[in-house]
DNA sequence: GAGCACTGC
């Protein structure tokens, strides 16, 4: 069907010519030039990459990234903070950010100064601090990019701001990015102690402040503003030129989040428009790393039209500012530079961590099951290393988590009365917020912790007192495969700089071991960055985003990594069959309306149905969309007997209609409950977690429906009567955003997509499994061992012919 | 009759 569409779109099928054709509404696509020449070696590079991915998929990678950036150096002297890294709580963020008012009372201006000054010392001994006037000096002439290399406890996140504060440039605010949410609150907290000002909203003088989803805490004195990456974007939206700002901050760049690489697209067309675009006023950019990828980086924002050809720098600035990496940088870190480069805009400047060695332990053959290697490596170091030094094991998901769990504590019975005892610690995101805290918790006297993490100990929880880490080498990871459209999520070997990242768990706190479960030969092969999150996603979201903010032709944006020309054609497809772009290819007003929703497009297209005049059921729509953004809000239940109980206890919320209409019923039950919804969720096995993040996000698209004008103020407060009428209508609303998403049944019981023919099975989790429907909608799609349907509705096969015939 | 790593607006 949409082969004539795809055509017109993005170029034949069969055509594959090196270009991409961005939506045009000439009959033919022209050869495009993909990009100005200088992007030619980069190119060459990604198509690469495009194909190993496409032909082996054995390749990897995920967010690799050392250090839980949340307080360089510092976070020894805030025990609090290592508890809220595991919380997602918007009370605890609250809690959090304001820990240093107590219940809103203003403090005395006094005690924070004599904070700020008794932290003056610690400041100083950072290895950060001996570059403050290096920074400022490179900043202050015609540079408007500064790279800042920093390992593991250098200061930078805290530090570069407060350097930069004073300069004569620097009349506006700083913004600081982060991707992480209560990294950007630990961090202002920390920086508003150090420099002896209230933190955020709670004075009018406030020169620190934090801006992220849900909270933002800022001042009319606010200079430095830690904010998330996402929110970042958001501003970007309404004010693309950041015309409030001196300068950004973009830290933790070695994640490579996809925000991240679409805000340094859009910092460096500021950067080389900036004349023309701010006027005289110049807005600063560090770009902020941990193992950088300096050269791509340097390469990056070296690059800009209006560059000029050569500078002098780095000549009397000593072996840390050039080019080069210093020496003395750890290995494996892509360290070649460019040396014979000499910058016009940009300086780099490198930083020495604080990290204590971590002795390397190799496999001497291969091993099948990392599950028992494991084992016996905890119990050989626990019986060979003296307390005190606890134990990170690496591990790719709940499945073997919990299963080496139970082999530990089975052989932990074994122990010697005279040897210390074990402690095993699961850890991972789905576990509950309460089993999640315990491993920062002291264990018992004479004992040991052994925590069996997923990659959420990698970066997101930075857990203290681990002497040796345990990594299997591998990770469990998403990909997005652009033949079949669909995520899968597939065990895959680590990036080196991954391993190199879990290795450095061991020596936080004092000189370590790491024992790789797989040989160093196996380490040699493994890839040595982990693929960016941009080169294995659905690129709708950030392709909408772009074009929002005014960029029409995608191939146009500079993309740090240039995604495989693939995802783009597919993402734009997308679009277009969501209506967010007209047939030219610009941006059409539906999807300047999604764009403006925090909603992947597909889940925005569905509220914009929602709000139409035929449909008019926007309200049990946001419902719906709030669940489905958030984690998932049914409890996994361990037991059979557990399962049974849950399953009686949430009969009156199942809906025969499928997934969709039992999280409305669910919503709606939570939120008329006006007693103890905390009770109620416990009766009822639903994560209350989850239920608050659900009525975080209603309330924020409520907001924002009514102020893009979707339905009158109030309207929200109506609430309809359930009827088949209605169900009918929030069901096609659904499909106005899942059309691609839709199957019928066969003879056989078994479902095929319409477009495109596959097989789908519904997944044991849905409320429609086992059910014999005539076609059914899903608003996810993974592939594991086979392609599973999750969050599933039945709907009638003659409403999904309408919507695939509307749209092609 | 399966089993999902991790962020974020």
């Amino acid at each position: 069907m949409p082969e004539k569409v795809y055509t017109r779109l993005v170029g034949d099928r069969d055509d594959r010519t090196d270009r991409i054709v961005e939506p045009n509404t000439n009959k033919a696509p022209a050869a495009q030039p993909p990009h100005p020449s200088k992007w030619g070696v980069k190119r060459k590079r990604h198509e690469k990459e495009d194909r190993a991915l496409r032909v082996e998929e054995t390749r990897t990678s995920t967010g690799t990234k050392p250090k839980d950036g949340t307080l360089a150096g510092n976070s020894a002297a805030l025990p609090s903070l290592q508890r809220d890294v595991t919380s997602s709580s918007r009370e605890r963020l609250r809690r959090n950010g304001r820990a240093t008012i107590p219940d809103g009372q203003a403090p005395k201006r006094g005690s924070l100064k004599e904070k700020s000054l008794s932290l003056l010392s610690s400041r100083k001994a950072l290895p950060i601090w001996v570059y403050a006037d290096e920074i400022r000096k490179q900043l202050r002439g015609s540079k408007d990019v500064l790279l800042v290399v920093g390992e593991t406890g250098s200061g930078k996140s805290t530090q570069v701001p407060q350097f930069l504060l004073d300069e004569p440039w620097c009349g506006g605010c700083i913004a600081v990015t982060q991707p992480r949410r209560v990294a950007a609150v630990s961090l202002a907290r920390r920086v508003a102690e150090e420099m002896g000002t209230p933190l955020g909203s709670s004075s009018p003088a406030s020169k620190v402040g934090y801006s992220i989803r849900f909270d933002t805490s800022v001042s009319p004195s606010t200079r430095i503003k830690f904010i998330t990456e996402g929110m970042l974007l958001q501003e970007m939206l309404r004010d693309p030129t950041l015309p409030q700002y001196s300068a950004v901050i973009v830290d933790e760049v070695h994640e490579r989040s996809v925000n991240v690489d679409l805000i340094l697209g859009f910092l460096r067309n500021i950067v080389s428009k900036r004349q023309a675009v701010r006027g005289s006023r110049s807005l600063k950019v560090v770009v902020m790393s941990a193992t950088a990828d300096v050269q791509g980086l340097m390469e990056y924002f070296d690059d800009h039209p209006d560059a000029a050809a050569v500078g002098t720098e780095a000549q009397d600035h000593g072996s840390s500012w050039s080019g080069l990496p210093a020496s003395g940088r750890s290995a494996g870190q892509n360290g070649e530079g460019k040396s014979d480069h000499l910058h016009e805009r940009l300086s780099v400047c490198y930083v020495k961590g604080r990290q204590f060695p971590v002795k390397l332990h190799y496999l001497s053959e291969p091993t099948q099951d990392f599950v028992e290697e494991a084992l016996k490596r905890v119990f050989q170091i626990h019986y060979k290393e003296p307390l005190p030094g606890d134990i990170l094991v690496f591990l790719t998901g709940q499945d073997t988590v919990e299963a080496l769990e139970a082999l530990v504590n089975e052989y932990a019975l074994g122990i010697e009365a005279d040897v210390p005892k074990l402690v095993t610690l699961p850890l991972f995101a789905a576990l509950p917020q309460a089993a999640q805290q315990k491993v920062f918790e002291r264990c018992p006297p004479n004992s040991r912790k052994v925590i069996l993490a997923t990659n959420i100990a990698e970066t997101s929880v930075t857990v203290p007192g681990v002497r040796f880490v345990v990594d299997c080498g591998k990770v469990k990871l998403k990909q997005f495969r652009n033949r079949l459209g669909l995520d899968s999520l597939l065990v895959k070997p680590i990036s080196q700089s991954s391993a190199i990242q879990r290795q450095g768990r061991a020596g936080r706190d004092a000189p370590g071991q790491c024992f790789r479960l797989f040989t160093e030969d196996d380490y040699r092969n493994l890839q040595k960055r982990t693929n960016p999150e941009i080169l294995r996603c659905d690129l709708s979201d950030a392709l909408l985003k772009i074009k929002a903010r005014g960029v029409q032709n995608v191939l146009e944006f500079p993309f740090l990594d240039k995604p495989p020309r693939e995802s783009l054609e597919n993402a734009l497809l997308q679009l277009y069959h969501l209506g967010a772009l007209n047939d030219d290819g610009s941006i059409s007003d539906v999807g300047v309306r999604i764009s403006r929703l925090p909603l992947s497009p597909t889940l925005g297209r569905v509220i914009l149905e929602a709000s139409s005049e035929d449909k008019d059921c926007l309200v049990e729509i946001i419902d719906i969309v709030a669940c489905l953004s958030v984690e998932n809000i049914f409890l996994s239940l361990a037991t059979e007997e557990k399962k049974e109980e849950a399953e009686s206890a949430r009969r009156e919320l199942m809906k025969r209609e499928g997934d969709h209409l039992t999280l409305l019923a669910t919503v709606q039950s939570y939120s008329s409950e006006q007693t103890d919804r905390k009770q109620w969720s416990a009766r009822h096995f639903v994560s209350h977690r989850a239920m608050q993040n659900v009525m975080d996000v209603r309330k924020q698209l409520r907001k924002q429906c009514e102020q893009l004008g979707l339905c009158d103020t109030g309207i929200m407060l109506r609430q309809s009567e359930a009827s088949e009428e209605r169900s009918a209508a929030i069901l096609r609303c659904l499909l106005a955003g899942f059309a691609s998403n839709t199957a019928r049944l066969l003879p056989d019981g078994s479902f095929k997509t319409l477009l495109g023919n596959q097989t789908v099975a519904i997944h044991p989790s849905s409320v429609l499994f086992g059910k014999k429907v005539e076609a059914i909608v899903f608003s996810e799609f993974v592939y594991t061992n086979r392609s599973y349907a999750r969050n599933v509705s039945s709907v009638k096969l003659s409403w999904v012919d309408d919507v695939l015939a509307s749209s092609s």
